[in-house]
DNA sequence: CACACTCCTAACCGATCGGTAGATTTTTCG
DNA sequence: CGAAAAATCTACCGATCGGTTAGGAGTGTG
């Protein structure tokens, strides 16, 4: 059956663990250097140093070592971006949130073609609000805070300073000299001025 | 060989051109549909009611099948937004590509992702600038008409105002409720007001 | 020593991939 | 009508896909 056994992720061998982590990070670094369809299960146990066989017996299938480490780019710009926006005031929250996503996926290039392959090919159920729902939230606090009154759409502001973000990045992974810390101050700027209505 | 015969388009038989057309149009749907990985050559014979060796006589590989298919969606594009942008004054380009940029892949969902799907998987050299250059020349020919002297980076404002559109046409894909027209609106006043300064 | 458990390899499986060869049907045209 | 050309089908190719099976090396542990 080749099957793991159960019990809390703390149990597991020191082995077990560190292979998780090498099995994650090489999928990581193959999807970015040659995107979804070049990370075939052959090719994440070669560049692991193992065979297929191996990798199948710390996951249960492919998709799986593939969503996990989604899971784990995602999680990791999460963490970042959320500390971020906490430290900040709320008036002061949706810019900390474009100057933290953007230096993340600056300092992390990888990761970042990891979370964008996933999003253009989440074949399958996932709340697309649960990328934007958060920042319009902060837009909406931000708005309050100030004490604003314009009759803007959050949910749109969000949506269009995300596809920013994206876009910012993206020029990024082509042209590593792109100052995307000044194009981050543009897009925050733009923000402002438009949430300060 | 199983050969094309060289010479102008212009020269093709009837069924020649009825079935490239055809093979264009499943390709299209098929990407839209189940993304590049679903569009295997089986896929697109099944869907055009022919085998795999038929659409390799009309195409030379299945790569040329898909390329066929994302010309023909990028030629559309470019076509209607060339038009729009002329229609206009030079002051008002900036707007104007974005508003039919918007609409006509709202018009064209199908051609949307299938753009979108060889954006990211341009696996091969494609100009970024491409995408964003002409953009920027229309913004900084705009300032120009209106006397704007403001420090603003006319390649980093349209690659902030490409990657809007992309999120705004991206959120149609998921929810085809969303008013695209009026998030058009939003992104063109959060433009104006940038390169008015 | 013997048994158990962890971790791994070699070999194989059926399915599907893009593509090819040759026979065969359909269309065109003198 | 009859032959050439165009268009298509059947059948196959080697490669690769994700995944399985059986077994064995290494490490304790009774």
């Amino acid at each position: 059956m080749t099957r793991r056994r159960e019990g809390a992720t703390s149990e597991l061998t020191l082995i077990e663990r560190a292979r998780r982590t090498q099995l994650i990070e090489v999928t990581i670094e193959l999807v970015a250097d040659r995107g979804y369809a070049g990370a075939s299960l052959a090719a994440i146990a070669e560049r692991a140093g193992i065979t297929k066989a191996a990798v199948l017996y710390h996951f249960p299938t492919k998709a799986a070592v593939v969503r996990a480490a989604h899971e784990h780019a995602l999680a990791a710009l999460v963490a970042d971006v959320a500390a971020a926006v906490e430290a900040a005031a709320p008036a002061n929250r949706p810019a900390a949130y474009v100057r933290s996503m953007v230096g993340h996926l600056r300092e992390h290039p990888r990761h970042t073609r990891m979370i964008i392959e996933a999003m253009v090919h989440d074949d399958g159920e996932h709340d697309p609000a649960a990328r934007w729902g958060p920042l319009a939230q902060l837009i909406d606090a931000a708005r309050l805070a100030r004490g604003a009154s314009g009759d803007i759409d959050p949910r749109t502001t969000a949506i269009i300073v995300g596809g920013g973000i994206d876009a910012i990045v993206a020029e990024q992974l082509h042209d590593p000299d792109y100052d995307t810390a000044t194009a981050a101050e543009h897009l925050v700027d733009m923000l402002e001025t438009t949430i300060s209505r």
